[in-house]
DNA sequence: TTGCGGATATATCGACCTGATATATAGTCC
DNA sequence: GGACTATATATCAGGTCGATATATCCGCAA
């Protein structure tokens, strides 16, 4: 039995506690976003084939005459997921589109190209800004401290990374003054 | 017209010069795989899409009984090309398996979170030295500074990521201690 | 009370992307 | 001549994203 990593972000939700497709889907949105997106496309089908393979089970929990299926772990799923746990991490991706453009800068005229590394300043920032909302918000609230050492990586890299835009773009303009000097 | 950003990677590399799709492929994997990369699997179906856009013009150069097109970029294309690299960047993601793992580790007996975050740096670590080693063989041969910028964000990336997770082994550790004691 | 907007809930689709595989030819080394 | 690697193009199953569709529920305001 192949799982995907997508499978096994599901099985570690619903272990914190049961939850439907959309709780879950709202829960990786709020937490494992930042370095393992999910989308609805994904859940959804992913649900029924764990259910379908024991390692959930989902119960009909509807509100009102809204239907709702609302899963939780099975023994199997917990052994299956800490089974993955001890694997060594496979998949490291990045997908920067700004580092792409930077690296095709050469194309544009000189001076352009400093605004790519600001608008990728402005947005790592943006996110730092929102990694720290969060990171005040669940402050001493969860006794499980891997999700806050987690997210304390993600404002940590996005920081080094705004910093690393600012170093770059005094350097962009130093050698440019120097080629035109 | 619509291209995507892989279309882009594609003007971009056959712009310093004409190339054919394997060593499209190949110059992606020595260059912008760290941040952007590309498969056979976009790159040929994209590059008849481009050639028939009028953006990259292919002609064929076979090496004896091997056929080969090798494409350059039209003056459409370059005008394509700048009109992207003057957009703001959008996609900004992140795939890392490790920090998955990490943030479920409360499921594993406590001690054996740090395996995923020795793991996480050992892999790092190895980015970095063959970055280091891009570095030093392309130093001083190119003229356009820019691709040596992204190189060497790439090596600083890595490097802080492999000091997080080294300073992360000493606090989980040290945690654990303070648990037990 | 009617209606609007936003949240909850599930489902689907086109497009993108990866990794593997298939097919051929060319060059190198023994 | 055979083994191996590099060059070159093509394809496919499956994972993934973003958007969209459908429907219900709730709070609030006209």
């Amino acid at each position: 039995m192949e799982l995907s990593a997508t499978a096994y972000v599901i099985l570690g939700m619903v272990r914190w506690e049961p939850r439907s497709g959309y709780e879950i889907k709202a829960a990786v949105d709020g937490t494992t976003r930042f370095f393992w997106a999910a989308s609805y496309g994904q859940i959804y089908p992913e649900l029924k084939r764990l259910s379908e393979a024991g390692l959930i089970a989902g119960s009909d929990s509807p509100t009102g005459g809204r239907r709702r299926t609302v899963y939780e772990i099975t023994a199997d799923g917990e052994a299956e997921l800490t089974a993955w746990l001890r694997q060594p991490p496979q998949t490291s991706e990045m997908r920067e589109e700004g580092l792409l453009k930077l690296f095709f800068a050469g194309a544009l005229p000189p001076g352009e190209a400093v605004e790519i590394v600001r608008a990728m300043r402005a947005d790592r920032l943006a996110t730092n800004a929102r990694l720290r909302a969060i990171e005040s918000a669940i402050e001493g609230t969860v006794e499980d401290p891997f999700p806050m050492i987690v997210l304390r990586s993600g404002i940590e890299f996005t920081q080094w990374f705004a910093d690393w835009c600012e170093r770059t773009e005094a350097e962009i303009l130093a050698a440019a003054k120097k080629g035109r000097g």
